[in-house]
DNA sequence: GCTTGACTTGGAGTGCACTTCAACCAATAT
DNA sequence: ATATTGGTTGAAGTGCACTCCAAGTCAAGC
């Protein structure tokens, strides 16, 4: 339970192996412990680190805001600063994704009781029953055929 | 106001004038009305229909979902039922995007009291000040070594 | 001793969603 | 008349985040 092999944490938390190695390979993680044949190991540390890349990642955090996040850690406390205030704007980016979130889920469901209701059938404008007009006439176009006409 | 350039909706809705078109050839969208020039107009039906792509789109809803519905919705009324149950289906992803929003926003919220309480430099397991661990032995080889031992 | 299976590496490939480009045309401003 | 502005096209390029691959090592089971 205390210390897992790479095959085991990719279980645990729904990760693939590559893409474990592909977050120490880009600096997500620190450089990941190895036994003496080279094998990656992860201890309850990591596995907690892990975790939270898996959940920020889920969420949409980027890779980039994670990395600079992991090299502030190893820089040590002279850093504390600098990543309260990371922290604090991928906090207020994942604000922002949750109002969107919010925005579309209203009108997902509107859409959904009209669907439900029958009345989309009946809603011919907006999002539903779009008819594709015909091509119109330009301003200057139309401007000319008036001038045609007076000089007639 | 009621008939615009796709350089006026692009600003109306703060979409690219390149990703209207990409979002019209690839089908997101029903064939735009010309001008006589050739040039593309938005009537008011069109505007909310990108309205809602934009809407849809900014909280994750793939263009593939967004054309299908597209598709269906030219298609016409044998396509109702199938429509229905591709919005459910989107709204069930974006109840599961916003759990885990949910769950990020804890922990960040979590770790960013930590920074403000000061107890992060003394919070030295989890995520924060990981330390690296030494090497450690592998399972046989310890058993080889109490072998040696053993045969000494 | 040989095969199986989990691991290692660096590098190439994939999928999605744009984004940029080059070459062109049409209308307006000087 | 010419330059500028704003549109058109199809094709190629970009950026992000993986994802896969080939070639190899290592330890265990038969």
């Amino acid at each position: 339970m205390s210390v897992l092999s790479i095959q085991e944490v990719s279980q645990k938390y729904a990760i693939k192996t590559d893409t474990i190695r592909y977050y120490e390979r880009i600096g997500l993680m620190p450089p990941v412990p190895r036994k003496a044949n080279g094998n990656r190991y992860f201890d309850e540390a990591l596995q907690g680190w892990l975790e939270m890349l898996v959940c920020l990642r889920r969420s949409g955090i980027s890779i980039e805001a994670l990395h600079d996040y992991t090299e502030m850690v190893q820089a040590g406390d002279k850093t504390l600063m600098a990543r309260q205030n990371l922290l604090e704007a991928q906090r207020t980016l994942l604000l922002e994704k949750q109002a969107d979130l919010e925005r579309s889920l209203k009108r997902l469901d509107h859409k959904i009781s009209l669907y439900k209701s029958g009345e989309i059938r009946a809603n011919k404008s907006y999002f539903e029953e779009y008819k594709i007009p015909e091509t119109i006439q330009l301003e200057n176009e139309r401007k000319r055929q008036f001038k045609e006409k007076g000089s007639l």
